[in-house]
DNA sequence: TCATAAGCGAGACGGTACGTCACGTCTTGCG
DNA sequence: CGCAAGACGTGACGTACCGTCTCGCTTATGA
């Protein structure tokens, strides 16, 4: 089950090495948003040309530290006690160097979120049939309710609320993106003839999860996911 | 229609339990909380037995003057723009009397909550059918979609996934009065056995304008609801 | 020798009850400058009406303790090691509150000077003869050569050529000020017929001074100073 | 009138030493101090033997275009303004090879100084009379003055009361030997017994004019010169 | 009736974090 | 090896708000 087009960057070379011309992934450029910038595990990436004329690199360590020095935190202090200074100090890094790449603690969650995301929420290589799509609504609710990853998600969709540009940034950035792939994959999966109707039925499956989550606060456990893909699921075919 | 059960506290400084006559009269005391403060157009309460030995009574001008910079300078500036020294200004106020009676800008955001959701989100007196339930979705939907005073709810609903304390006052002091009001009036107008039933009904409505409100960021238009209300509430009576 | 009228605030109840109308004390502002901030040892001066409408005052303490730090760490650490955060964290004082009375480390140092300078640089009460002069003149040589508050009259001369803003305050604030003073002593003292000539006598004076200790950066040591003395006073009367 | 013996470095990196031949091919050496660095408008220096091994030489275009742009800068936003990463940019030079032959930006200005003081402040080559002294003084006063090349030695001067490294390297770097050499020329001119006597004139002359310009702040015109030189001078002979 | 104690405006204060600037060191390719 | 380019750790800058704290003034009791 490999993740396939939710744009993982894990080991993307695609950062340096921009022969993968599928993904979106951008040259990195300077706090210009915060595309391109992800946990990696591979190496340095070192055989492309470079569009860089000259002079040091940025620094891959700096960039790791700095990613997962704000997952902990967040998850420690909470979003509130987030702070760019912190995330310096835990991550053994200057505070310029994480102005240089991001242009606030919102754009390093954000890469963190794509890369966690990438991981946690792939869909199998060739999707087939309804069983995919219940295993997938099953990560995507563990995701959302339980993988510390996902308090990166939770928390960027509350400070979406508060912000606009953070709206902006996790909805063209990355909700949008997962939403389309959703939306074709349960279409070929449950066989339906639109995009739309597909919609329809993702949107009724995810809706609850999200209102569980977000509002009620209640655990996604698995039965009450499994409840719910009864319901949605089943009924659909008679449609 | 005038407002019932959700307890309106336009004049009542008791804010939990409306029957309960015994604690009116109590004074609201000095931020231990965010009880009992909302705008008021009434007198200053004037008839209580009153524990205070003497001098002067809290300022209803300056508890309204704050109330109401707080809610303007939210739609203007946004949450995060938001701050106690800036709605000091615009209400004329001196920072310590808000801090007097409020313990964070998410203490008067709530009053302002409550205070607004009582007038908007009103069940008519006697509910008693169908209708009565389309109609209370829509005005929740207007509310949590268009109306200026819904921006409060919908920054509240963001923060409280930021912060636990925001989202504890958020749920025990307004979210679950509320579920429990509409769980009992749903269960009233469809004549359901239970609060079960009623709550999983509730949450069929409300999930989706909650996901289309806070994730998918489209408007609640008054199709959409009808659509909605069509699917969940016709074919209720057939199970 | 009491100092006359070289503003000195030593003890200068002027700033907060002008009734000394003689001296050019200004009523404290917020950072307006540097005007009427020295240190104080007297009382806090409770005794007028004062113009600030409510409110707390100005702490008479974090004052003081400003203004001494940093003279302290100019002595320890020169100019160029001298730094606001410095200052705050050895006066335990908030940056944020040498900032709302001082633009600058100039003008901490500016206020130092006025201050010392009151001290170090009187006149007797009633100059009366060249013993005068030169007794002034030798003080003026020890205050600008050895004494560690003459430190700041160098530092701040120094500055001056390199920031036209330091130059402004430091001669329309003190030197033409001091000048004048001097030049009407000096013509008393000697029976000049007008200060012009005065003028002169006192730049012949002062002139080699400030150019050993500026510019040749060698003592300023007694016999120095009367032989000067000596040259430039007693050839004035042949004239 | 050739400038004789202020040793104008123009294409000259022996320092200290101008008659001495011997240690004048030797290379300078990278930041030690600020030795040997001048503008320089004939060849690369290829006389020497060279005892660099291989690579590339230093980059003269990259020193004079550093030296013009710190002195162009130093004018546009003064010696405060004046920056290090500025001056490299304006210069079109990497950081780094500023400070690979220089050690900050006093050091900069020092070769400016060194440079363009020896344009200005010439002796003729066999100076011989009083009149040679007027015109030198006449010199002296118009690049302390008004030259914009002045503007450096201002600058220093001032710098040199706020750090001890500076007021070191200006004097025994430059300024002692500007004094030995104009009071031997005065001795010569003036036909004075001893070194000590011209130093007494010279000061006499010069400390007024420094006077003037470092703390007076006035304009050093030709009437002003012509009085002091006319004063110190003329009387001089009749000791 | 009036002292008296609280509410209130004003705003100074010690803090924390912000986002920026320049420093001086370093590393990386190019020539 | 010099050099352009520029990332990096460092430290100070000046600002914005925080939440706490005094001040006098005003005002409505309740002794």
């Amino acid at each position: 089950m490999a993740a396939t087009d939710l744009p993982d960057r894990r080991a993307d070379p695609a950062r340096l090495a921009p022969e993968d011309a599928s993904t979106i992934a951008a040259q990195p450029s300077p706090a210009t948003g915060s595309t391109g910038n992800a946990r990696t595990t591979g190496s340095p990436a070192t055989g492309s040309t470079g569009s860089r004329s000259a002079g040091s690199r940025r620094s891959e360590a700096a960039r790791l530290a700095v990613l997962n020095a704000a997952d902990d935190l967040l998850v420690e202090h909470g979003f509130e006690g987030l702070t760019i200074e912190g995330i310096a100090a835990a991550a053994g890094v200057a505070k310029q160097t994480i102005y240089r790449w991001w242009k606030s603690k919102v754009d390093i969650l954000f890469d963190n979120l794509v890369l966690d995301a990438g991981t946690a929420l792939g869909w199998p290589e060739h999707p087939s049939g309804p069983a995919d799509v219940r295993a997938y609504v099953h990560r995507f609710a563990a995701f959302l309710g339980e993988d510390p990853a996902g308090r990166v998600l939770q928390a960027l969709l509350g400070h979406a609320q508060l912000d606009p540009r953070t709206a902006e940034l996790l909805h063209s950035g990355f909700l949008d993106e997962l939403r389309a792939r959703d939306v074709a994959h349960v279409r070929t999966c449950l066989g339906l003839a639109d995009d739309d109707r597909a919609a329809v039925v993702l949107d009724a499956v995810l809706a609850p999860l999200y209102h569980r989550a977000l509002v009620l606060r209640r655990p996604l456990d698995a039965a009450f996911v499994d409840a719910l893909l009864d319901q949605q699921l089943d009924e659909q075919p008679a449609r």
